[in-house]
DNA sequence: GTGCCTTTTTGACTCAGAGTCAATTATTGA
DNA sequence: TCAATAATTGACTCTGAGTCAAAAAGGCAC
């Protein structure tokens, strides 16, 4: 019918105001100094209405971390060459995750302060959602992984899996650093821009199939001992 | 006078009964889900008494961390070696992190979850805390590192300070994965233990002064570029 | 011991903000 | 126009952090 097809549209338009509002508001003031009222003021409703729309204020969190993964990993599928070789593909998410993220500060300045809460008391609706996001980005990456150990442009003395929860989790924490690390880098001069985008130099010898010999107790070639 | 002494040290036996009381209860229930009259409670105490040996909840949450670090740091000095290389010193610190964070998971998952939120609202007495306690490691760490890039331990294609900065974000972030990661971690098959123990191992290359024809074709052709 | 002063402890109170729900208002369809 | 249904409201409840005036305990001089 076509009535009920306008107020679902309506419906779905109302939730995205919803979800620009909280957005715009958890950004400037942090999800924790934002009352509900604030939003229910800001899209120009009465408190109770929002919880028509969402179920709590954690659910607006999900909503605006749901709506931003959608976003990364679309463009990251455009990015990604299929024919590049495996170490070249993690080369080019860690670009690519380094960019996305230089351009949504406030984002992560605002997911990495309240983010580990609010996963801790996520619910299964939400692990849901989160484990649909991210389960192509887990089944490309462990392709990834498995194309370079084969064709020799990643390391294999580690375990596939292992070595792709040291990547993800690694480049995560680097280029989304909290706002308490950001101040540490600024009093020892070095800037965030510089960090993020020296990681990929920094980590490449970690991730190459480079024949090294004896990780440990090598090199004393200096004055010690 | 000796009253006033004897007064002094139980007061200071008191704060302590109060952090040993919350830190078990953060740890068992989460912080945001441990009222400050539990915590009373748990030390036979009014909670009116409790702001009188701390500020606020926050401050609890700070002294345990602060107590946590003094030990960590206290148990690190013991274990350097002033005379090994620098590579082989950051290796040592690395090794002393994955022990010490493997035989305190549960205040990890207890900081890792709150912490950042917490750091957020840090004031400027807790910041001075906080700077003391890791002043005489930022200095050790540079130190270190300077060493290392002198003696041919370490990589020196590398702003020191960036170095560092690498060094330690990725050490914590990896020993102390957020309980989110954790479940992804056993949902994969990978335990905590096994990750944390490759750690070493999967990092190295990004620290040694490895000659490697990787993509980042540097040849560093003496000390120091 | 008694009275006086200081320190410690108490718990009822305030205050903020998340979440609820019965009542009100708007929309739709006949 | 009217009844049924849906959307919206805001006053309300509830929880828990932090406060503060009053009560209790401790110390001291006599």
């Amino acid at each position: 019918m076509i009535v009920a097809d306008r107020k679902q549209r309506k419906k779905e338009q109302r939730r995205t105001e919803i979800v620009d509002a909280a957005e715009k508001l958890f950004y400037k003031k942090g999800f924790d100094n934002v009352t509900m009222d604030e939003i229910a003021d800001a899209v120009e409703f009465s408190k109770g209405s929002l919880y028509v729309y969402f179920k709590n204020k954690d659910s607006l969190f999900f909503a605006i971390v749901a709506r931003m993964h959608r976003e990364y990993f679309r463009q990251f599928r455009e990015l990604l060459d299929e024919n590049a070789s495996g170490g070249e593909q993690i080369r080019t998410m860690i670009r690519h995750l380094v960019e996305y993220t230089k351009d949504h500060q406030e984002y992560n300045d605002m997911a990495c302060t309240i983010g580990p809460l609010i996963w801790s008391r996520m619910d299964t609706e939400y692990e849901q959602v989160l484990a649909e996001n991210s389960m192509d980005y887990n089944l490309w990456l462990n392709d990834a992984i498995n194309k370079g150990i084969a064709d020799g442009s990643i390391r294999n003395d580690l375990n596939p899996a292992l070595f792709g929860f040291y990547i993800s989790l690694i480049s995560i924490s680097v280029v989304s650093p909290s706002p308490l690390w950001k101040k540490g880098f600024e009093l020892a001069g070095v800037g965030y821009d510089e960090f993020v985008d020296n990681f990929q130099k920094f980590i490449d010898p970690s991730i190459n199939n480079c024949k090294t010999e004896g990780p440990t107790k090598k090199h004393p070639a200096g004055k010690s001992g």
